[in-house]
DNA sequence: GTGATAGTTTTCGAAGTATCGAACTGTAAG
DNA sequence: CTTACAGTTCGATACTTCGAAAACTATCAC
């Protein structure tokens, strides 16, 4: 695998090294499951997110940010909120080097 | 998810957050799936496993650990040698864990 | 025993990270 | 215009991590 490859996964996964920062990427995965029953990709409010994760603002759009930088997730701003979507390639990306005929 | 689980997957994740480490391991994972045609799980010597890294050997000494501890690597020695091989459950759990219907 | 090989432990400095409080920038509502 | 809300940026602090050098341990060959 070529260098690049491996420094951009390497990235991802640090992004998801940190358990807050894990749990505010299963936390919205788990969204975007419920939400396909509904037959569309789903978005969810920061807040909604933190899910009792006792956070400070400014942590919380740090790390929103690092898992966006990563190429995890997507984000918009939709008037006062922040709207979290999870980028479906980065997860596929994820996925594929993880799977082996192991 | 409870917070034990997240713990440890975040813990396998910051595992395969460094470059290095992640190459490490993606060798491993590679030789397991050549030597699969052979019918067994394979193992593997570290020097064969370094691939043009540029490492000291405490350094990759240290990487090691990290995975093992982890729960992604299994480790034994075999006279001088450490040999190193994939462990299928850590593996399966961050595959699960990246498994949606998404 | 000696020497060589393969890996480990300890320790260090440089660099990076997590979290917070305070101050700041939009945006919507009144 | 003023207030309130949602999130961001900045700066500080405490902590972690990467990689190396030096010294160590364990194993094999002679």
């Amino acid at each position: 695998m070529p260098k690049d490859d491996v420094d951009r996964l390497a990235r991802m996964f640090k992004a998801l090294s940190n358990p807050n920062r894990l749990r505010l990427f299963l936390n919205l995965l788990e969204e975007s499951k419920l939400d396909l029953a509904k037959g569309r990709i789903h978005d969810c409010f920061l807040v909604k997110l933190l899910g009792g994760l006792e956070l400070g603002a400014p942590t919380v759009s740090h790390h929103v940010k690092e898992l966006a930088d990563a190429g995890l997730i997507h984000t918009q701003r939709e008037g006062k909120q922040l709207i979290c979507s999870v980028d479906p390639e980065g997860l596929a990306e994820l996925r594929a080097a993880l799977t082996t005929t192991f």
